[in-house]
DNA sequence: CTGAAAGCGCTTACAG
DNA sequence: CTGAAAGCGCTTACAG
């Protein structure tokens, strides 16, 4: 592997101007001539490693997120490598499927000099506010005293789910979420529980233990007799319109389902699910412009909330009574 | 940030003693105290940049996909990454959707003298061939002249996949792929056609753009009047369904349909579409330990061929004549 | 515009 | 077991 030191010898220059011509400093035209030249003789490339040990920083940004299993996941993750490749960043993604994988991402990241971490597990959060060089962005899930957070608007989310089952002629609605509560969770469920309220629908909650666990005996009787189902993720609703289909329920005929991400999974379904769709690459975008900012000096306050707005997308699991629903 | 440097001072011994300390290296009973308090009491956290430096190699293996949106590549990601993990080694996902993204990840991942990297594109051929450092697996698709090559034994699945419909009766089968062709779907196609003319069965093929285009006239027309299908992925398969759905065939009364990979993706999907498995996680494992003896100093022949057997997984877009299908 | 020199934070022979 | 010193490949003031 050729070094800097091997150009500037073929070049016939010193390394101080190899090293100006490779950061597009100014160098006058027959150097740069000798140097592109030696460069290209010698198929040179030079070294982040050594590059990141002077600039005391490298130009990547750490994803960590629970699974990529996840399509909400793997779609943030797409958002953000467009929007931080554009700013000649690269991110590195990092599936922390348990807290101490979490915790040597987080180790790795901050000692090979990132410069940045997003989060979106909600863990960890003492480990985070160690980091003191190391900038953090929350997204999805936040975490107390530690960046600025980013993140769908999920109590509108709710709303908006509540108005919809309302449009669909329900009266008597269900919410469906994960026994292991997340902040998004709870305020999707809020936004819900609020909205139903005030339309004068009844509302109910079951909870499940996780995405694979049977579904049991109370949130079997609870699914199968209410007319409308509000399921915090489309992953959720899947499921559910399986349970409801082996029962003999016909969706949406017999009850309105309502799921939440829109992501890919849910429209790859026959019928679609009707579900809250977030602007996954608005997130992922404002969270790399924070990052980006707090590279160039900006301050990262930990109390800065980016809530981005969310929206219904009409699939084939729910039927609004009028059409201008 | 703490450096070597300060440790030593704080710690009263000399910075070659808390590297050592640091490297597992031995170190009498009273420096190893006094390194581990003063670390302790300034946060120290070594820096693998500068560690990078001297080492001249990252525990860091990059893994190359066209796009994390497919689950075959999600599932290998992790399959990859538990085995990485399991020996110290990060992996860095690197979602390549276009050509000159691919070549910013080479450069960044040679340059940053990644222990190895595994790519699935079947692209950018000639690069990965100037790596003279850098050691490269193929994984699915294959390259010429870069390294060994892990896959699944396509062709092998493509035959399972005949025998298969075979054993339901059907007499007149069709594959289904894509326009651009790539070596495993060559693979599993080869695999079929021949297992069909050695069972007797009619055997037709049609191609589609890509896995979102509409389905041409001539494909609907094929798709409508063949007794089994045999899409070349799961996805392909889950649009079939949808398609055959919208014409009014029933599957698997009317016709039968295999997709391939098995990925989550065809189990969430009701009903499960039936598949040929790849062991995705065996895949992955191998690709690793190929990576990982040739850090050791290993060869790394780009003759070196590995394939995987896979395996049928019933599910309920096809039904068998007999229950010892 | 350009070169000599010091330094980034660590590791590794080389002597003790 | 331990320390002084050189070196990994680059960058950046500092003088010209």
């Amino acid at each position: 592997m050729a070094t800097i030191e091997d150009v500037a010898r073929v070049a016939g220059v010193s390394e101080a101007t190899v090293s100006r011509y490779l950061n597009k400093r100014p160098v006058s035209e027959p150097s740069r001539n000798k140097v592109a030249a030696a460069i290209d003789q010698l198929g040179y490339r030079p070294s982040v490693i050594a590059r990141a040990l002077n600039n005391k920083k490298v130009d990547l940004v750490g994803l960590i997120v629970p699974t990529i299993g996840n399509f909400f996941y793997s779609e943030l993750y797409q958002a953000i490598n467009e929007a931080a490749s554009e700013r000649g960043f690269m991110v590195m993604l990092c599936d922390a499927n348990t807290v101490e994988k979490e915790r040597l991402y987080i180790d790795g990241l901050a000692s090979a000099h990132a410069s940045g971490i997003i989060t979106t597990t909600g863990r960890c959060n003492d480990l985070y506010r160690t980091l003191s060089r190391t900038p953090v962005v929350c997204v999805d899930e936040s975490l107390v005293g530690v960046g600025p957070f980013v993140g769908s608007d999920n109590v509108h989310g709710g709303r908006i789910a509540a108005q919809h089952l309302h449009d669909c002629g329900c009266e008597d609605v269900c919410f469906m979420g994960l026994t292991e509560k997340s902040g998004s969770q709870n305020d999707r469920w809020e936004g819900f529980r609020q909205e139903c309220r005030s339309l004068g629908m009844t509302c109910r909650e079951v909870y499940v233990e996780d995405d694979v666990a049977p579904l049991g005996p109370k949130v079997r009787r609870e699914l199968a007799s209410c007319d409308g189902i509000f399921a915090w993720s489309d992953f959720l609703a899947l499921r559910t319109y399986g349970f409801l289909h082996s029962i003999g329920r016909e969706v949406p005929r017999d009850v309105q389902l309502i799921g939440f991400d829109s992501t890919r999974m849910g429209s790859y379904f026959i019928p679609k699910i009707t579900s809250i769709a977030q602007d996954i690459s608005q997130v992922g975008r404002c969270a790399v412009e924070i990052l980006m900012d707090a590279g160039r000096g900006g301050e990262l306050s930990a109390d800065r909330r980016e809530l981005i707005d969310v929206c219904l997308v009409q699939g084939g699991t729910t039927h609004p009574k009028t059409a201008t629903g």
